[in-house]
DNA sequence: CGTATTTGACCTGCGC
DNA sequence: GCGCAGGTCAAATACG
């Protein structure tokens, strides 16, 4: 119907246009950070990070002992050991040492791992079809492994600096001053680009003005899709009214505006954009709640847009910035993708950007199926479930055996409910620091004293998409 | 004729 | 204050 395929149709259960969300031509909306990093996982998994590695596991031995680069901002400046002290050779060999034995530890925890997926998949399958040797093809099957960045990853992003201070400079920071605290968070504090809504200074301000507040910011976040599509049409239940388009800039193809029209008066609105450099993706960005009983199919995608925002913006993370969890959303939702879902808490609203494009070639076959374009009309109502039933363990202070039995229990799901559960409990604000040591009882088989994968390794060659690892990056 | 889409004008926020 | 870009409005138009 134009440049960009946007096709102005009428909007209603059947079909509707898909809108895109305009991005720059980095696939970014401007002004929004993306956290994740991506091609930079190999920066990320240098030998630089590996050095920081050792210690930081170290450090974590006593409580949870997986050796999992939880990198909120406890732990983002772990790596102190780099500190600019010349003289510290001896303490970079004992490092390297360490650093050494926790690689071959890693190996042996992969495998565990792997052997442990193994399983879940022959239950999930419950077929025979697969029924190779655990350790055949390991490095080469495409069976997705859980993926969860606990990191920062976007702080590699030195383009994201507003500050000019690179990550490498933080990293040198000591942890403690002479006061015998850690400043890190403090210095983070100070180098996060201000502009990001600090979602948690609402409740650290406390009071009764926090809910005002945040539901405020919440009417205004958004839930952006990328989606490979080659349909025009998508279906999330919901009747669209078509009320606007125009041209973006940096973007050949128009934006077109929609609002829900179910109900008189729905703030609900979303945009709909091709992508510029790829057209065949589509971009459509939810924003707001409805006002309005939601038949099934739509009820998902209002959950998403809501629930998401939620989860931004209460996001209980030692980091208020809001990022932290987005990853943790983002890895377990797409376990095997770099970069597949973003939360950018950036100004003016945060947007969680759901990026399935890069679904194809790492996904399990089962969530290709789903994610293929030609069931592209269940994406929303996928993410929204998804994201729906992670709102569901949002706030809810979940205690470390609970953790550790839910995620025993991922073992009875199906994979499509292990990647909706494990969204769900990642999305937990604590999961960061129960997930470690639920995981390590589950994949030690309870005594909580293995250790989980927690440095580059899953970096170190080229099918890091297919390893079980645990990233802090 | 009612409803939905199109499209230019208008409003608003932001950066310079 | 000005210009730009994003977002919205509303009259005109199209469609069933």
């Amino acid at each position: 119907m134009d440049a960009g395929g946007i096709d102005g149709g009428h909007s209603s259960h059947s079909h509707f246009p898909v809108k895109i969300y305009t991005t720059s031509a980095d696939h970014k909306p401007p002004n929004e950070v993306n956290f994740f990093t991506d091609k930079n996982d190999d920066v990320v998994a240098s030998n630089n990070h590996s050095k920081l590695t050792d210690d930081y596991s170290d450090h974590r031995h006593n409580d949870i002992n997986t050796g999992l680069h939880l990198l909120s901002r406890n732990t983002i400046v772990r790596d102190d050991v780099m500190s600019t002290d010349s003289d510290d050779k001896r303490s970079k060999d004992k490092l390297e040492v360490e650093l050494e034995k926790m690689s071959i530890e890693n190996q042996r925890l992969k495998q565990e791992l792997h052997l442990m997926m193994m399983k879940l998949q022959k239950h999930e399958d419950n077929s025979d079809e697969d029924s190779k040797p655990v350790n055949e093809g390991s490095e080469t099957m495409m069976m997705p492994m859980p993926f969860i960045d606990l990191g920062l990853a976007s702080l590699e992003d030195e383009n994201s600096r507003s500050d000019g201070k690179s990550h490498d400079e933080l990293r040198r920071l000591p942890v403690n001053n002479v006061d015998g605290k850690d400043h890190r968070e403090e210095i983070l504090e100070q180098v996060l680009p201000s502009k990001v809504p600090r979602l948690n200074d609402a409740k650290i301000d406390g009071g009764s003005n926090i809910d005002q507040a945040t539901e405020a910011t919440i009417r205004k976040a958004r839930v952006s899709v990328r989606a490979k599509s080659e349909a025009p049409m998508i279906t999330d239940g919901c009747q669209w009214r078509k009320y606007g388009q125009k041209m973006a800039k940096g973007n050949p193809c128009p934006r077109a505006y929609y609002r829900c029209t179910m109900a008189a008066g729905c703030p609900v609105r979303k945009q709909v954009q091709r992508c510029a450099e790829d057209r065949t993706i589509l971009i459509t960005t939810y924003e707001g709640n409805h006002n309005h009983p939601l038949p099934p199919a739509a009820m998902a995608m209002s959950s998403a847009t809501s629930s998401a925002a939620r989860m931004l913006l209460s996001g209980s993370m030692p980091s208020s910035d809001g990022i932290i969890n987005s990853n943790i959303l983002a890895r377990s939702l797409f376990p095997c993708s770099s970069s597949m879902a973003t939360i950018s808490a950036s100004a003016p609203f945060p947007t969680v950007t759901l990026d399935l494009t890069q679904s194809q070639n790492t996904l399990p076959q089962q969530q290709q199926q789903i994610f293929s374009g030609q069931n592209n009309a269940l994406l929303p109502q996928i993410i929204g479930q998804t994201l729906y039933n992670q709102s569901k363990f949002s706030g809810l202070q979940l205690s470390q055996d609970t953790m550790a039995g839910t995620i025993s229990q991922l073992g009875q799901l199906s994979r499509a409910d292990l990647t909706d559960a494990v969204t769900a409990i990642t999305a937990d604000p604590n999961f960061a620091l129960v997930v470690a040591k639920a995981l390590t009882s589950f994949v030690s088989g309870g005594d909580g004293g293995s250790h989980v994968n927690t440095n580059n390794n899953c970096n170190n060659n080229n099918n890091k998409d297919n390893e079980f690892c645990f990233r802090g990056n």
